[in-house]
DNA sequence: AACTGAGACCGGGTGC
DNA sequence: TGCACCCGGTCTCAG
């Protein structure tokens, strides 16, 4: 599950493969034909895959920036600007290989949706194994309305007190601390993965009212999301079921990972306790976290 | 107007 | 061997 420093990782791997380059053409999966012909938008939103094909032609790779979870690919063609807009949602990867054959991983080479050709020849291949991921095609950032509601950037200097002030709003205040973290209206970024292992390292149980929390536990509990993320992407991200990185890599973040999906506590040895949050699994401590 | 909950999207992995 | 079910990030929509 690639969350934020999963997506940094894939942003690095790719600027210095892609960026400069121009996009020939762009084909796309029948899956992504297909759902289109019905009217649904696999992998592919906001734009028919006819379109997107023409419009890309000959667009420039200028840069490549993560946003959040979110993969700004910024395109040139003369003189205009456009972005193309990536989410890897739960198994989404992307490889630059030469021939289809360089992906060995059959599964990731079985669900390539969008195969761009470059103007070196190589090939630009968006893979994405149960097609939680997307791709968009826009002109700027206001044509997404969710991206505008996004928080800041965990490590810019105005995400702590953001974070701060949503804690208080009404909307957050009474839910649990762990659903807020992982809100990108709160802090962006934060998934389940990294959520736990903060919570633990603050021993806060993930249940708790945000609310609830003091001054003092908000501002460590940030910085400890903080931390986790910056120590995963100096390691390349958690590699767990279907992360990889560009052309196939792992990551090696989630042997460090202390609390998320243990059985029991590094910490104090005993068994430790799961409950559902917001939907998502939650693991913690109930003896270390309080 | 604003929030809430449900539904939709998927196939690999797991467990019966 | 087969099959039903579980899982999850995010948006959309009905209430």
């Amino acid at each position: 599950m690639p969350e934020l420093p999963e997506v940094e990782g894939v942003v690095r791997d790719l600027r210095p493969l892609v960026v400069g380059k121009v996009i020939q053409s762009v084909r796309f999966s029948e899956v992504v034909y297909r759902g289109a012909a019905q009217g649904k938008q696999s992998i592919v939103k906001n734009a028919e895959p006819a379109y997107f094909e023409r419009v890309v032609q000959n667009m420039r790779i200028a840069s490549i920036e993560r946003r959040s979870k979110y993969i700004f690919f910024h395109l040139e063609k003369g003189g205009e600007s456009f972005l193309m807009l990536s989410h890897l949602g739960m198994s989404g990867a992307w490889f630059v290989v030469h021939s289809m054959e360089e992906i060995t991983e059959l599964k990731f080479r079985k669900h390539a949706h969008a195969i761009f050709t470059l103007n070196s020849g190589e090939l630009l291949v968006y893979s994405d194994i149960r097609r939680f991921g997307e791709l968009r095609f826009m002109k700027e950032i206001a044509d997404h309305a969710p991206l505008l509601k996004m928080a800041p950037e965990p490590f810019d200097d105005t995400a702590l007190d953001y974070f701060l002030m949503k804690c208080e709003l009404p909307k957050y205040a009474k839910k649990p601390i762990k659903e807020v973290i992982m809100d990108g209206q709160v802090i962006s970024g934060c998934g389940n993965i990294y959520a736990t292992e903060s919570l633990f390292s603050t021993n806060i149980r993930p249940t708790r009212k945000a609310n609830e929390l003091t001054d003092q536990e908000k501002r460590a509990l940030f910085a400890a999301i903080c931390e986790v993320l910056q120590e995963s992407i100096d390691n390349g991200g958690s590699t767990i079921s279907d992360y990889r990185s560009v052309n196939g890599g792992a990551g090696g973040m989630q042997d460090r990972l202390k609390m998320y999906s243990r059985k029991i506590c590094p910490q104090c040895a005993l068994s430790t306790e799961a409950v559902v949050i917001a939907g998502r699994t939650s693991t913690y401590c109930p003896h270390c976290q309080k």
